[in-house]
DNA sequence: CAATGTGAAGACCTTCACAGCC
DNA sequence: GGCTGTGAAGGTCTTCACATTG
């Protein structure tokens, strides 16, 4: 009953979760590998892979119940508990996430807006009020704090991920522009703005030629 | 001379240009392998064939040179010349968009700012003034726009990025929470902040059984 | 007969290991 | 001696194609 899904699939799950939903919300009470694929911009053989690595239950001839298949992935994501978070840095990014509906809609709650910054701590943002990051261990102990996130500038990064390592986070989303580096048992991904914009210029300077003279180019577009 | 850089290879060459920037800075001439590795978070050998796919000057012995790689990895990410790019949706995250450094510093100049909501139009963020979506076409053509950044609810994700391809922009990125599709020649990104949570809540899930009884957990967390 | 579930094949990516060069 | 560049091996992920099943 526990196999271990793949990091790939693991990825992909979220997009399902979210096609799945609205299709609910659509009145769908069945769906097919083929349309799940169209809703969620993959292969059909794909979404038929991904599910079946999650033990799935499909019908031949007829399809995926919805509400179930919703009931599957969420909890093989662990979204059948809410979560508690934590923002550490209160610029414009970190603002901004914390005003952001779309975690609170999908269980995760923040619990707390951390800056060294003596001049922002007091500060509201949306209902919660900043606080120093010197609270961190307490507040990651009486909030049950799973996850955190980074939204410092760069230099600041790594000495936040460390206080929230010592804390007992164990998962981190980064925001920073920085190499963070934590222990084994730590999970980190990392979102970097700019970099994405770097990538499409790559991709954008290539297909530029497609425009001038006869280099032929072949589609790509690199993963998320 | 024009090699086809791999998708995976391009997806890390920021990184490297990010670490590189960083190294000059503190006033190294010269880089190895091992080195540039740590920095960016890789191992080496994924550093030289990395490299090395976009025919790379290394000496054996000493290493790379760090402005001349400075300059390879720049000009093969298209980043000799300067973007301009445009954001759609006046949010909290367009605003937090539209006021983040790190996209002037790397080159990517911020043309417009744009909503259909006519209360946020005449809003000012930072040193622009959000316009009107309708004002899109004229706005890239007349600045010259590469790239669309849509950062919209997720209702109004496709009509924006039809709106924008209609208007000739080639490269989108994607902060919507929703699935947006575009014409073959057209490269999308996306990036889902909640994914990625729920990406680490699975990990987090995962993970929290190793605290428990014996089941024995591998470390993986899954690409950017 | 429509649609799943899955072995097998193929593409892509990473790691290994070492020859080659400075 | 130190470090790059790369062929070969090893993984992981995706696609194909079809047997299977309600």
């Amino acid at each position: 009953m526990n196999r271990p899904v793949p990091d790939a699939t693991v990825s992909r799950l979220p997009l399902y979760l979210r096609a799945l939903v609205d299709l609910a919300g659509m009145g769908e009470a069945t769906v097919s590998s083929d349309e799940l694929a169209e809703a969620a911009g993959v292969t059909s053989a794909m979404v038929r892979k991904d599910l079946s690595a999650l033990g799935s239950y499909g019908t031949r001839g007829i399809g995926y119940d919805v509400a179930q298949l919703i009931g599957e992935i969420r909890s093989t994501l662990g979204l059948t508990q809410h979560w508690s978070i934590l923002i550490a840095g209160v610029g414009n990014l970190g603002q901004a996430l914390a005003r952001y509906k779309g975690f609170a809609e999908r269980g995760f709650r923040i619990a707390a807006l951390l800056d060294v910054d003596r001049s922002k701590v007091g500060t509201r943002v949306g209902d919660l009020e900043a606080r120093h990051l010197d609270a961190l261990p307490g507040i990651v102990r009486s909030e049950g704090v799973a996850i955190g996130v980074i939204a410092t500038p760069a230099v600041a990064a790594q000495d936040v991920a460390d206080r929230m390592v010592g804390a007992g986070i164990r998962s981190i989303l980064n925001f920073a522009p920085a190499m963070v580096t934590v222990p084994d048992d730590v999970t980190i991904r990392k979102v970097d703005l700019a970099i994405e914009l770097q990538i499409l210029s790559y991709y954008e300077q290539r297909d530029a030629l497609r425009d001038l003279p006869d280099g032929g180019a072949e589609g790509a577009t690199g993963g998320s």
